[in-house]
RNA sequence: GGGCCCGUAGCCCAGCCAGGAUCAGGGCGCCAGCCUGCGGAGCUGGAGGUCCCGGGUUCAAGUCCCGGCGGGCCCGCCA
């Protein structure tokens, strides 16, 4: 560990001893950003303790005992606050680089297994910019945990039934039914052209309702919709696909009937469903790896009710005694769960906060046709992503409009009997993404999708690309402005907490300017610069004396990384990891404009100041990695 | 009707969970400056705020509690 990170680690667990706090208290009290003519570090001792003077006293011999000597600890009034001094902090520096010292992670002291599941769109159109802040923070969490040192294992569930895939199946079938010329007829993606189906039979369908239920207001705003799909028909069928569901007798039959014939596992629906979903995927995963997204297991939906686990886990709830009817469907009965199960255990409780005066209705598990319902799928779901992963925790990041389903479905396993599943299984939920013109709605087609959303953003960022190296090659140019547009957009979705609601305003992400991903891209390309320029860095060289007070605020920040990332990895918060990096590329770029790293004449200096950019480029390299920030090293 | 989330300068947002010390911050936009010398996607300065409102707890409240107001989401044999 770097000898400041040594340093808070080694505070923490001397103050939580003395003040017999937990350690979480303590260093997270001692990772508080501080004003910084307090000091580097500060402590609210009297919070905790009637004696600072004597605490202070006890700290200054702890760390002159632990040989930290670089440290000081100042006591002004009820607080404790510590300074990392120069020419100390310097050379322990550069001797922690000498013995082959790097930014790494500080590894969790508990390693666990995790499973995070993320993205998992339905197979039914592209990629919208909504599961883009889902596969961004998804991804992300993947990455914060890995480095702090677990095993995760990420996971997309492909979500193959229901109501929505049988409908598009039904369109595609109306078509024709032959999947791969439909979609060689265009040069469009596969989930482009699938997601246009959908669209249209899905509208059409609706239309066809609201007429029957004689809505007129409904049915002129779903035939507006229409003519809006017509005029984006990518193969020229609308008409032949309009027709043809207007003269079905009961769509609505003919969808549930593929939907039952699905989930029975018959021919041919079986297959055809299948290859649809497997067409929306190709799609979905040629937009992903673009921006750096990738899964350990796709997790069929299908597969679960084939295999009979959907099956076990219904016989397993009408075994219960929590089993009851709903206005006649087989359900569980989730409020009798609360009541003699969820109040009398404590940690359960702790866990899954019930909000209070909340009512729950009992959960419907099949309909009455006898098919599974979202929820009861996911229930062997839930169980199944802890049995074949031996996971201790898994995370599932959905959207905060799913929280009462996710929360029935924690309760559902406790009450039957999967405690450690119910407990440890986490909700990571995230508001909406909004465009400043409304809502987007997948079954108008209305969305901006994924690829748009990088194309535009590439667009921008080559003119950029270009005016600033008018003599590069153009393909050279592309890929910069590739990882320009990535970054952009990885960052512009993670940077704000999961619970605010996101307006994604294009041209605002597009933005390059400060608070943005290129920008923190930029500051760690002049880094870089400075150090081509500069060769290799002769350690032995470089002299600890020539550490200015800017120099000095630099170099602690590049060194508190390993500490920010754990905190960001263990608070499964990557806003946190994000504007540690901004206020970095600040620091780096103020102390840039005023000293100069070449040009300097003094050797020592010299190295010295190498050595601070290098730890800056490292943190940032470091840190825009776990965030899949794409490091061009040069744009 | 009930539950949850959000409400900080014209705009976007950090800080709230784990209350502290000029704590009211950052960015965009706007205004005024800085381009022979490590890349100006940068830097310097300026204007701009009842931290939604009202109570309460505390030595101390943007942060905790209660009550309002405004916006969003959810309360389906949809997913």
């Amino acid at each position: 560990m770097n000898p400041v990170a040594t340093a808070i680690v080694a505070i923490s667990g001397e103050l939580t001893s003395a003040l017999r706090l937990d350690e979480v208290t303590t260093f997270r009290a001692l990772l508080e950003p501080t004003d910084e003519k307090y000091g580097d570090l500060s402590f609210p001792a009297i919070r905790y303790t009637k004696d600072v003077k004597g605490l202070a006293e006890d700290l200054r011999k702890f760390l002159s005992s632990k040989g930290l000597n670089y440290v000081s600890v100042e006591q002004v009034q009820g607080f404790l606050n510590f300074r990392f001094m120069c020419p100390g902090l310097a050379s322990a520096t550069i001797a922690w680089l000498q013995s082959d010292g790097n930014l790494d992670v500080i590894k969790a002291e508990k390693v666990s297994t995790v499973v995070v599941e993320h993205t998992s769109a339905n197979p039914i159109h592209p990629l919208h910019i909504g599961h883009t802040r889902n596969a961004c923070i998804g991804d992300s969490l993947v990455r914060l945990l890995r480095a702090r040192g677990h095993r995760v294992i990420s996971r997309y569930y492909v979500d193959d039934m229901g109501r929505q895939m049988a409908i598009v199946a039904l369109g595609v079938r109306l078509l024709g039914g032959d999947l791969d010329s439909i979609i060689t007829k265009t040069n469009r993606k596969p989930d482009y052209v699938i997601g246009w189906i959908y669209a249209v039979t899905s509208t059409t369908v609706d239309l066809m309702a609201a007429k029957a239920k004689g809505d007129q207001d409904e049915a002129s705003k779903l035939a507006s919709a229409l003519v809006r799909l017509k005029s984006q028909d990518p193969i020229g069928v609308f008409d032949q696909l309009y027709n043809s569901i207007l003269s079905l007798n009961d769509p609505e039959k003919a969808i549930s009937e593929i939907n039952s014939r699905y989930e029975s596992g018959l021919e041919p629906e079986r297959s055809f469903v299948r290859s649809i979903a497997n067409a929306v995927l190709r799609g979905f995963t040629q937009s992903l790896n673009r921006l750096g997204v990738s899964f350990d297991e796709w997790d069929w939906e299908s597969d679960l009710v084939w295999k009979g686990l959907v099956k076990a886990i219904v016989d397993e709830i009408k075994a219960s005694r929590f089993y009851t009817k709903h206005k006649g469907a087989d359900a569980i009965d989730v409020p009798m769960i609360i009541k003699e199960v969820l109040i009398n255990d404590p940690e359960a409780m702790k866990s899954i906060q019930l909000p209070r005066g909340l009512e729950i209705p009992p959960l419907v598990v099949l309909r009455s046709d006898g098919t599974s319902l979202y929820t009861t799928r996911d229930l062997a779901y839930s169980l199944y992503k802890f049995s074949t992963s031996g996971a201790d925790r898994v995370i599932n990041v959905i959207g905060a409009d799913q929280r009462l389903p996710q929360l029935q479905l924690r309760l559902a396993l406790l009450g039957l009997g999967h405690r450690k599943e119910a407990i440890n299984m986490f909700h990571y939920d995230y508001e909406a993404v909004r465009l400043p013109t409304g809502s987007m709605h997948g079954r108008r087609g209305e969305y901006v999708t994924l690829d748009e959303t990088l194309e535009t953003a590439k667009a921008r960022a080559l003119e950029e690309v270009r005016s600033r190296n008018p003599q590069v090659d153009s393909r050279w140019a592309e890929e910069v402005a590739e990882k320009v547009a990535v970054g952009a957009v990885r960052f512009a979705m993670v940077q704000v907490s999961a619970s605010k609601p996101l307006v994604f305003d294009l041209s605002k992400a597009l933005n390059l300017k400060e608070n943005s991903g290129p920008y923190l891209q930029y500051t760690r390309v002049r880094a870089l610069g400075i150090l081509e320029k500069h060769g290799p860095i002769d350690y032995g060289a470089a002299n600890p004396e020539a550490c200015s007070e800017q120099l000095r605020s630099l170099m602690l920040s590049a060194l508190r990384f390993p500490l920010v990332a754990a905190k960001a990895a263990d608070d499964l918060a990557p806003e946190l990891l994000a504007s540690y990096l901004l206020s970095l590329a600040d620091r780096f770029n103020n102390w840039y404009e005023k000293d100069a790293v070449i040009r300097e004449q003094d050797v020592g200096a010299r190295e010295l100041k190498a050595i601070v950019v290098a730890l800056v480029e490292q943190a940032l390299r470091r840190g825009l990695e776990l965030l899949g920030v794409p490091t061009p090293d040069r744009m």
